[in-house]
DNA sequence: TAGATTGTTAATCGATTAACAATC
DNA sequence: TAGATTGTTAATCGATTAACAATC
């Protein structure tokens, strides 16, 4: 697929989400406002993306869910798929692994590290717990691509640094420390502290 | 203060995040470089973000790191301080509020509510913890302003419902459902599966 | 048919970056 | 002075929205 603007990217997989829960419901078409509105979006932005990934609805019967969600698998899910891991599993740790349990068939977490010895060698929500220590060699055996980084903020940098070593190719950072990775590893970073003092800005002045 | 960007506050509040541990290093003064470097952006727009805000750094000295942790804190927090909730105390909203405990002194999270009984009146890193029954009575009494939603997804509709209902003016959604806010309410929304299907997008396309 | 919808181009809006003057 | 830095305008880039043709 040719290049697709970063919004566009994530609205799909926001469209997605949105369609399988219409799917569950049985429902088998969909026009472009009832998911705009299911996403505070307008229809007029729902339409565009779905041209840009090349899909045609029916006039005045609008998308087909089940086709749509297909094809936005198409492009973003990768063929063979990604194996996960998460590092640190603490609070938050639990709460992504918990929350993505089974809801991927082409992304999958399978394996999550901890300092904790008392952690090593428990499941979590069925996924093995490993030695951070083992880091290298668990990513290695397990072919894991993709790390989420959910370990206390002054551990991040180092973290990090072995995670590239070992090979990821793809990191989202969670900890409130920014992390320094060479440009051929694909970095996002989100702190929550930010998101919460951007609705405090925006809360106060209306 | 006028109308600063979206996205310069979100960078405002990062800028701060950096600078406090510069502080805390001893450091006096900075070069929008360096901010830069920290946040993988260009020095350039570091500079822009720094003159909307109409602070004026010396030329060849740099930023004055007090003074700008101050400013950003008189731009972004509001003067009395606004009080927060988490909804659901699971082990997202056990990570938000370890997280975030003392960390600002002008956001403070006042109440955790759960529907779990055995969790009600427990405290949770220093905050009680409320019936879910209670909300609106509790909201008003705390004065709370701003609601983090952390309950499973099929639940978030109805929470939202009452917590506008209850007068909350600001959200943030951690669940991977959207709901319907009033457009007097200022609601963020995160979806952890999203932001891992993107990162999983870009690895792939290198 | 009239009304509702999709598909698409052009215009606009918002955000970033390039370019450069000022100056310590 | 030369080099490094800040401050700021103008240009560019990217994303959204307006406008409208097509048609069931």
């Amino acid at each position: 697929m040719k290049n697709l603007p970063h919004k566009t990217i994530e609205r799909l997989s926001q469209y997605r989400r949105a369609l399988l829960l219409c799917h569950a419901k049985g429902m088998t078409y969909i026009y472009s406002h009832e998911i705009a509105k299911i996403q505070h979006i307008t229809a007029v932005q729902v339409r565009r993306d779905i041209m840009l990934i090349g899909y045609t609805g029916t006039l005045r019967k609008g998308y087909n869910v089940k086709e749509l969600i297909d094809l936005i698998g198409q492009i973003i899910d990768s063929k063979e798929g990604i194996n996960v891991c998460i590092v640190g599993i603490g609070n938050l740790g639990r709460a992504i692994t918990n929350y993505f349990s089974g809801k991927r068939t082409k992304l999958s977490i399978v394996a999550v590290f901890d300092v904790d010895k008392g952690k090593v060698g428990k499941k979590y929500y069925g996924i093995e717990c490993f030695d951070i220590a083992d880091l290298t060699k668990v990513i290695k055996e397990k072919k894991i691509e993709i790390a989420i980084m959910t370990v206390p903020g002054e551990d991040a940098p180092m973290i990090s640094d072995i995670l590239v070593k070992a090979g990821i190719i793809g990191m989202l950072n969670y900890t409130p420390k920014p992390v320094n990775v060479p440009k051929e590893v694909y970095l996002e970073e989100y702190d929550m502290i930010t998101s919460l003092e951007k609705v405090a800005f925006f809360v106060k002045t209306h």
